[in-house]
DNA sequence: CTGAAAGCGCTTACAG
DNA sequence: CTGAAAGCGCTTACAG
């Protein structure tokens, strides 16, 4: 291995300094901008730039402590059985935009590591990850809580999704707020009166949250709310189609609306639904929660709550840097939703002067 | 900053070596899956566990010259004027995923890095980037062949687009072989006898290779090709309109089809001639390359020419990879590319046995 | 199989 | 402002 950088004539610091006539330590202080006298300066810029000379990171990173490199690490499914799956930028894809950019602003890189669906062993993926990198960006469900603690020991963690603990932080949006919003929408402005939760993984917090809201504001406003084992899903289109399918082949009555854990799912019910001859709104109405890209372009769009998703990126970048630099500060943070309504819900096109931006 | 990490408690080799009552080289063997005592490899694994140890990947990197990580550099425009370009999965997204996807097989992360349209020191991110990596994939336009010959120098790299340089690796599509066949079908299928070429941004090579195949190609079968400054886009959908919006200005009369330099162009081109209520494919012609995912989307599915897009990530991980642990092996990677026939050229709905995949 | 020691390429006090 | 030297946390011949 290392014979193959020797071939490739790897240059040093020392070549530098040699060919400038000047002691290494010069060269470094040139490179990172400090003080020098301006002839010094310029021999050791020509030296530079006549031997093509690339600081190595590594190195670097070992003497300073500091990579300037923040890992993400999320789950890329082979779950994807809906075209627009495969298509569109998804929520986890407009985060990591999000981290990307905020990441550039501090001229830090993003470590981008996917792990399959079925990864067998993650603790040694995220270990490796972690180590190549200042901080960790954990998507929602990559770890247990205990996990996430016990890797926050070792290395500044900011988790998507889920609380902080004691050693890590966290950014999510505000599940509660929106559910709210949007049950009482169905409830008190549609008058529907049987409702579903239809869930996401059972193990996110995400979805865990928004269920939770989500059963206690239907109750509280007297509606009655599906719930159980027939309605987990698992935040893919083909967990929202599987679900519906077996629900109209038991036979039972099909709840008046349907609040999907995610836009994924709601896309893949909403096909379920067109497949049966279902008509939504009419015959039942459906909801998702994120607002990705493609939510306004379902037929019908589709009411959801919308994530300020790019921000949700860039907020974690932010809390995740501040951690690494001990600026220090906030631990939890939360960003507000938005109740966007289109005509999924049973709206009429553009009602309430839902805007689209 | 190094006290941040102190502050952390940065475990090293050494704690993990205390701990288990070894030396540090037998900790270094037992993580790197060297051979040891059964009871050795225990007790290092245990203090490893009890610990939360992290080996950094810095140190190994430099210890061992190999960091597992290829920097990937794109440009990422503020260029967005439509909302399907924000949307959806675009060229470069669906490249960069192939490669995630290929380095991952090799236990390799992705570093990427994307560069703003105009970046002030290119060279400065460029070189920031190759010190944090084994190797680098540039995306079409980053560096002149120049700068890519230089950068070669101190680190192996593959780009996308362009042809190889003695000390680059390169991975296309075959450009010549596409544009062959979309004007063959045009001119000899159609019978159009004016057409033209809107391009792409000068500098890419890609949009070179394409342009030249297109000219020589039209003119041998006599058509008439309109070209030069008037027919320069930018690879943007804002670009084609613009492009459209002045030749209709221009009150010279369209060619009867229009070859665009990639798919976002032709989407700005089809909304253009809407807007102004000239019908594809009755009144003009349009077609794009590449086949990104909204190009069966568009009103009418978009006629192009199909690369292998993953395809094409997957393979410039590959062959870097292999360039990086000197497998040595091939230079130019030319992949194969495949008419698709829609709509937008002329041809009723799904003619020619023209598969959507 | 194991340990002591050198070395990877930088940065940064410390003197001068 | 500059240079000599130590040290960052690993890996890997080299002896034993």
């Amino acid at each position: 291995m290392a014979e193959a950088r020797k071939a490739k004539g790897t240059l040093t610091i020392y070549d530098v300094a040699t060919r400038a006539g000047v002691s290494i330590a010069s060269v470094s202080r040139v490179l990172n901008g400090r003080a020098s006298r301006p002839d010094t300066q310029e021999r050791v810029m020509r030296a530079v730039r006549e031997l093509g000379f690339v600081p190595d990171g590594a190195a670097r990173a070992l003497s300073n402590g500091l990579k300037e490199v923040v890992g993400v690490v999320f789950r890329r499914g082979g779950e994807a059985f809906f075209q627009d799956e495969l298509e569109s930028l998804l929520f986890i894809d407009v985060i990591n935009r999000g981290i990307e950019v905020a990441a550039q602003r501090q001229g830090f890189d993003v470590l981008m590591s996917s792990v399959g669906v079925r990864e067998d062993n993650l603790d040694n993926r995220i270990a490796s990850i972690a180590g190549k990198a200042d901080g960790l960006i954990l998507h929602d469900r990559m770890l247990s809580a205990v996990g996430v603690a016990r890797l926050a020991e070792s290395v500044p963690v900011v988790t998507l999704a889920g609380s902080a603990s004691p050693a890590s932080r966290n950014v999510r949006c505000d599940n509660e707020g929106g559910m709210r919003q949007l049950v009482r929408h169905l409830v008190l402005d549609h008058g529907y009166r049987s409702l579903a939760y239809l869930s996401g993984h059972a193990d996110s917090p995400d979805n865990r949250a928004r269920q939770l809201a989500f059963e206690a504001e239907a109750s509280a406003h007297g509606a009655d709310v599906a719930s159980g084992p027939d309605w987990q899903g698992d935040y893919s289109a083909e967990g929202g189609t599987q679900v519906i399918a077996a629900a109209i082949d038991s036979g039972r009555p099909l709840p008046r609306a349907i609040a999907c854990a995610n836009d994924q799912t709601a896309l893949g019910v909403m096909h379920a639904l067109a497949r049966r001859g279902i008509r939504v709104p009419d015959a039942v109405a459906v909801t998702g929660f994120d607002d990705v890209p493609v939510a306004r372009h379902l037929q019908p769009p589709l009411t959801t709550v919308r994530q300020p998703i790019m921000e949700l990126g860039q907020t974690a970048f932010d809390v995740l840097h501040s951690e690494i630099t001990r600026l220090g500060g906030v631990h939890d943070v939360v960003l507000p939703v938005q109740l966007v309504i289109r005509e999924s819900c049973g709206c009429a096109p553009h009602p309430h002067g839902a805007q689209e931006p």
